[in-house]
DNA sequence: CTGAAAGCGCTTACAG
DNA sequence: CTGAAAGCGCTTACAG
């Protein structure tokens, strides 16, 4: 393996002559990058990055710690999201370091090891939780990192983020399905406890308020992301249309999951969705064009997500400009419409 | 952030006897040990890793390439894996970096970058395809590595492998299914393509055959892993059997996907799984498990998996144990049974 | 525009 | 059992 050393004694200058050809060739006379170009694909010399890392105390790594998922849930889109995240960083010249630590505060000693060790820069966080600890710790360690998702119910969100509209992504669902005739919209949400779940399900019923719909015991509350859960809620909510006269003929499901349940539901009682009852979920991930009615989703950026994070993470302190700096961005999700929700 | 020379100077050592104090702890009197441990700890000592593999020229990274799938395809269990790859590295002190290349050869002098400018010590493959181009490649630059997943159809696999038992999982499909009482189990594959495929499939033709099934018109190859697919040739099947009067009553798919779609024709028929007709999916995704009925699943080990690829990769050159020595791991899967299969 | 020197924070033989 | 010295391969002021 090629050295510097071995490069600048081939191309005859000095090791330093080397280095600024591959850190700041415009220092160099055009003849002379040249002749040490070529040196260094003659030899085809590839800098260690330990040796440069060590003397500007830089990895250009950036943990991510992969999520542990209670059995019978997953990430549906997480391989997109790893693959985006990657991707935004590899085009900073950096890379993602993947490590497991303890869910909330506890995981923290392992953060701040990374980062003392020197094999991180810096963190980007996902799975943010309600009152999520870490923020404020890493904040106060002064460790860098970027949140993918909002501290909910806190007075100030520490430290930059990046994060997708809910509340919006439901209302352009809502908008939709009323735009194709559906007048009794219900919402299929998660606990109370999550800032996530309240931010979409406002979404939803602030845009059922201005369309004039009703929306009094139209949200159900899933204890948890299943198909089982969703199919059950959805049972409820045509069991109560039923009896009351007034049908629900339209889902917005706050996960493709629960959507898939209600696909189920509708399924079950010979009912189609698209036709009978229009159904949304949330994340566009890879079942909801697998199924069949396909399912009609909010898709969030993720691209987009992993560009601005890494920006977030790895710019230099934004100076204020008020088109794209500070450090929060919440980027807008976009509806991918299928059969589920629009026959045809 | 303490140096090494800190915490000799506080503990009054030499900074060499800080390191052993660290890396080689016998080395030291018990009483020095004490003291220099206690240095550590009241000065938040960490030692610094880009130092560390400047010197050794090992940095304790292992590189896995995100792999990049076709939409509205998913690896359903890729967080399962990488959760499981990251705390066995972790167990052996190291940690998983990830990046993105081209596939195939094409992507092979980005591998050739990361372990030249030494970001990582060694591989990790995964998506191994049939003639695989990469172990060689990999071999021949003496870039170490370790594949999930054989070469098929080559003469000898290049380099250490760890993989699952395909046929034997299928083969333990089918014996389920005729001990719950199925007589004419068909398999739903993928194009021939597939090494991996061939080899599902012949454990499930060797097993009919051993139980005096029949075979014949019984394997059907979905061109993709769908759920569209599975519906689509379960649909023939059945249609299939009807006409000619010997029904299909089990159903051994390739995947979890196909299995799905089994699922879903069953229930559009009216029919239902586990009653009618036994049906087995292959990896034991989130998915399995939250479908209704849930669906009986030859499921991988995962965490065996992922310490067997850290312990080939990481380990010194095996000394040829006989028992657990070599470079080859086949291990077992566990066909965890479900509703699908089994009523009740 | 180019080069000689110092130093990033460790570990590794080697002496004592 | 402990320490003085060299060196891993770079980059960074600083001179010239």
């Amino acid at each position: 393996m090629a050295t510097l050393k071995q490069v600048a004694a081939h191309a005859d200058v000095s090791v330093q002559t080397v280095s600024n050809a591959l850190n700041a060739p415009h220092r160099l006379k055009p003849d002379t990058l040249r002749r040490v170009t070529r040196s260094i694909e003659l030899l085809n010399y590839k800098p260690n990055r330990n040796a440069r890392s060590l003397r500007t105390s830089a990895v250009e790594l950036i943990g991510y710690c992969v999520p542990s998922w209670p059995h019978g849930q997953t990430h549906l889109v997480m391989d997109q999201f790893l693959h985006a995240l990657c991707t935004a960083a590899e085009r900073t010249g950096r890379h993602i370091l993947l490590f497991t630590a303890p869910t909330g505060i506890d995981g923290m000693p392992v953060y701040d090891d990374l980062h003392a060790r020197r094999l991180v820069d810096g963190f980007v966080l996902s799975q943010t939780e309600t009152h999520d600890p870490r923020h404020g710790w890493l904040k106060e360690q002064r460790i860098p990192f970027v949140s993918f998702g909002r501290v909910w119910k806190e007075t100030t969100q520490p430290g930059p983020y990046v994060d997708v509209d809910g509340a919006a992504g439901c209302a352009t669902a809502v908008r939709h399905l009323y735009e194709t005739g559906r007048r009794r919209i219900a919402f299929l949400s998660w606990p109370r406890t999550s800032g996530l779940a309240e931010d979409r399900l406002a979404g939803w019923r602030t845009t059922c308020k201005e369309l004039e719909l009703p929306t009094k015991d139209l949200a159900i509350r899933c204890p948890e992301d299943m198909i089982d859960e969703g199919a059950r809620a959805t049972a409820k909510l045509l069991d109560a249309g039923l009896e009351a006269g007034t049908p629900v003929d339209g889902i917005v499901a706050i996960s493709d999951i629960l959507a898939l349940g209600a696909l189920r539901e509708l399924t079950a009682r010979g009912l189609t969705a698209g036709v009978e009852v229009g159904v949304t979920g949330f994340d566009d991930s890879p079942l909801a064009s697998v199924v069949s009615p396909a399912l009609t989703s909010v898709r969030q950026p993720i691209d987009r997500i992993a560009t601005e994070l890494i920006a977030l993470l790895t710019d230099s302190p934004a100076p204020a400009d008020p088109a794209t700096g500070g450090t929060e961005r919440l980027l807008q999700p976009e509806l991918v419409i299928r059969g589920s929700s629009a026959p045809g």
